[in-house]
DNA sequence: CTGCACCATCGTGAAAAGCGATTGATTCTT
DNA sequence: AAGAATCAATCGCTTTTCACGATGGTGCAG
């Protein structure tokens, strides 16, 4: 088997026209390179210098040249990998996240402009998806809203609270029992994921809203509520920003709130990038919630 | 450094998923490939593996992906060397001859046809050239109607004695005294190489023949003998082949003759291909004395 | 013939490779 | 729930390789 040293050692003496000064560029001794050279010769099965013996500079021989050839082809490749390598250590490489649209809005921005401020040449590319069964093949990272299969883990970032989201003035101010919503007509969510968790919590209760329209868009939501289609039931987050032509109220007691989680794939371990990424999510949960 | 033995122990474990199946695959133990993927891992600075433990398959991290790439294209690129190496021993490679007329019609192409029987892959390459101060850059071997400089070592082929071409009857049968070519009308190749030597020979004995005609082509020469235009004095294997419109008669005392070298630069390692190539010459040269 | 520059070789010590046996962890089976 | 099975890590040990310094031989120049 040939190896990368004995070929780096052949490629300085064919430079150096010499043992020993090959040596000393590599910082080996005279001996070391004319045993590997040696070593070399034999996997090779033949003289690869001609030794013209005094100071004259040793001679690659036709054989040498074609171990040479290929050897310096050999080096360079292993030049390339020790930079990519380099390349991928210092993160400069790719991640896949998968998302969902309160998060798109909300912790994404900051942690994707964090990311890249740490990582300018990382290439980060995000596969929006609403589901109750996330598919994590092929993504680093996903947000979602719960917990899933076994050969999953994952990272609790935040509780999104449930509030009533209305027109001010249509609830007195401060918190709302939660019996007032029963025939209540209201705007959600499509009942999949934990929005079905708080229906069920609600039914169990007793209490039956009247939904009188669903949609997955966050926008919409909040448009049909100031055209008083009805009250919002919704997690906190998905209501970006104040707005003054909407009132928030908590309810009491509360819903189970949303829990958004960051999930990978049990026992991967993850690039530098991806171990970021989780890092800078965890932190902006943190600052979103304090 | 990375050491291909390594990669290679990579790629197996990558392979197989398990390093014990890669063990046997190499004819390693188990706990060699561990020790080598544990020296890869702290060359490369982190894990390469996933180990969930138990019977499930081991999984290539990120970063494992990473060297895993570049490993598989560098044991690519050590296989084409070993390939390479393989063909250039087997003689599957380029060999550049040079030559002169003589020597391209009666050595050479016995010479050439052998080689190519036993190396039907080769790449054999002639340049013909007529000098005085033959040039050997380049070429691996040469052939040549004398010894030169010192950096050039050679291998005497065969001596190429002198005759005398007429027409039939012009001379008497046997061999001719020198000092009849005093005077003699004579049609020869052009004063270089061994020519000069022998007219040199001749002058140095007072016999100065008048040459009426010099060409470096065999035929023409004697074409012009068979035209009567004067007898040739020639090397005898210029004269290809028994032809009954010419009569070759032997000179007494001899002239020097021509002697025929295969030259190659000193100290050269030879290919096998130049190798074999000086065997086969020397062989059909013996046939062609002998 | 002597000095010089150079490579090969030898002996030695250190490092690495490889092996067998054992351990510890995890999963599958019963 | 307990045991069997699978698998990687680790330890102690032997063998091989690596690297070194010293020495010797060789071709060349003064």
């Amino acid at each position: 088997m040939y190896e990368l040293r004995h070929l780096a050692t052949l490629a300085a003496v064919a430079d150096e026209g010499s043992f020993g000064r090959a040596a000393s560029r590599l910082g080996y001794t005279q001996s070391s390179v004319s045993q590997q050279i040696a070593v070399l010769e034999k996997t090779a099965g033949g003289p690869l210098f001609d030794r013209p013996g005094g100071p004259k500079p040793v001679r690659i021989t036709p054989l040498g040249a074609v171990v040479l050839r290929h050897g310096r082809e050999l080096l360079r490749r292993a030049d390339d990998m020790r930079d990519g390598i380099e390349r991928f250590r210092a993160g400069d490489s790719r991640i896949d996240i998968g998302t969902f649209q309160t998060v798109s809005n909300t912790l994404l921005p900051r942690m994707i402009r964090e990311l890249r401020d740490a990582h300018p040449g990382c290439d980060i590319r995000l596969f929006e998806e609403e589901t109750d069964d996330p598919d994590l093949t092929g993504l680093d990272l996903m947000f979602f809203d719960g917990r899933t299969g076994d050969a999953i883990e994952d990272l609790k970032l935040l509780d999104d609270p449930y509030v009533l989201v209305a027109r001010p003035g249509d609830f007195p101010a401060g918190p709302i029992p939660l019996e007032k919503l029963d025939g209540l007509p209201l705007v959600a969510h499509p009942a999949i994921c934990h929005q079905a968790v708080v229906e069920g919590f609600l039914n169990a209760r007793g209490i039956q809203p009247q939904f009188v329209f669903r949609t997955e868009g966050n926008e919409a939501l909040l448009a049909m509520v100031r055209a008083g289609l009805g009250a919002a039931l919704a997690p906190r987050l998905a209501v970006l920003r104040d707005d003054e032509s909407l009132a928030l109220h908590e309810l009491t007691p509360e819903l189970p709130p949303r829990e958004i989680f960051l999930l990978w794939q049990a026992g991967r371990t993850h690039s530098p990038l991806a171990a970021h990424a989780i890092e800078l999510a965890r932190r902006a949960a943190a600052d979103l919630t304090g």
